[in-house]
DNA sequence: CCTGAGCTATAACAATTGTCATAGTCTACC
DNA sequence: GGTAGACTATGACAATTGTTATAGCTCAGG
């Protein structure tokens, strides 16, 4: 609840990202979207008329975006704590959803471009993760991690809260996550007390 | 090439594999399945007479071992040698398709089950990863490694390697996947010298 | 009051989807 | 040779897809 009433666009967004990060690319269909927003197909294309890229592309940088915000506070008490609260918001995803959501990026991410173009949306992922992994990284490296390592760590971590999710949500439960929650912890701080 | 001429059925079940690895569950169609491996639309229904939902599972059970396999065979050489290989196997995955194609595994792990039902395929996803998560931590126990602390290091080595190739797609690079086997291989040093 | 821009409503389009039915072909065995 | 069972070929079905077109509404600014 960032407002008390979004814009309809907005809605349509995060919208799509939800639906996205539950059925994946291709079973969200830009109907859909617009129903769970309470908003008309023909708006769909009024805000986003180059179609579904536009919207899934900007679904993308939402969750990105989003979800930098959060990360980017959470670091500021440390390294350590910017894992924990990274880790909790994926689990508050999973658990809230009775594991059926996850991650957005990660699901436009794993279908296929059309032949001969490099999707847009595709990018966008790509600079989410990017964005995430600078973000980790810069705190290791303020926390006195060596500069190799942090990069290469905040990597790992973003990787593996990624598959994390996803396994989370095969398995029905949350022991993928503690469990993975536990050994970057550990990882963490060895690389920070060097 | 496991065999000189394959079965139609297996045909179709690895071309699904590789289809849901490209273009993720709901993109990839019966009809192109079929068409994919050289068999009538009529025929895919004849072998899998539940239909999709058939199709997918087994198709996820056949990379799962597929996997398995392979893994097995390198974790004789210790549980490092057994990351590498299991490493180098995405990573040829991924290189090879020119950054499109993944894990099938994860693919059908991150869309939504029809509402109320426990899908099969989600189960046979989870079974997969539980599986592989077994190797591994397996292996590290015989070379020393604390049993608990195995445990969770597989889970994290499963979903690591999961998320990264995810990354190297969006990225179209392999450099995820570099960073992580660097942060992984010394992990698994590092258990297992205790 | 009128104009025009922003937005909505509705319908249509060609394609594709999963699934089913039915008729035909092939092949191994009696 | 013939018969059963495995497989193929073909076509149809209702639904849903992304997208476009067009006509309507709403409401601020002049």
């Amino acid at each position: 609840m960032t407002k008390s009433s979004p814009s309809a666009r907005e809605r349509i967004v995060a919208g799509a990202a939800d639906m996205i990060s539950r059925r994946g690319l291709n079973a969200t269909s830009i109907r859909e979207t617009a129903k769970h927003a309470r908003a008309p197909l023909g708006s769909t294309y009024h805000y986003f008329p180059e179609g579904k890229q536009q919207l899934v592309t900007e679904a993308v940088r939402y969750t990105g975006e989003w979800t930098a915000r959060n990360l980017r506070k959470e670091l500021r008490a440390g390294p350590v704590a910017g894992l924990q609260a990274f880790l909790a918001l994926w689990r508050k995803i999973v658990v809230d959803s009775d594991f059926r959501a996850g991650c957005p990026v990660l699901a436009v991410s794993i279908e296929e471009p059309a032949p001969g173009e490099t999707s847009a949306v595709l990018a966008a992922a790509a600079d989410v993760f990017t964005t995430w992994e600078g973000l980790l990284a810069d705190s290791l490296r303020e926390h006195g991690a060596e500069p190799e390592r942090a990069a290469d760590l905040a990597t790992l971590i973003v990787a593996a809260v990624e598959g994390t999710v996803a396994m989370c949500r095969a398995k029905r439960s949350t022991q993928p996550l503690d469990r993975t929650a536990e050994q970057l912890r550990a990882l963490i701080l060895a690389a920070v007390k060097d």
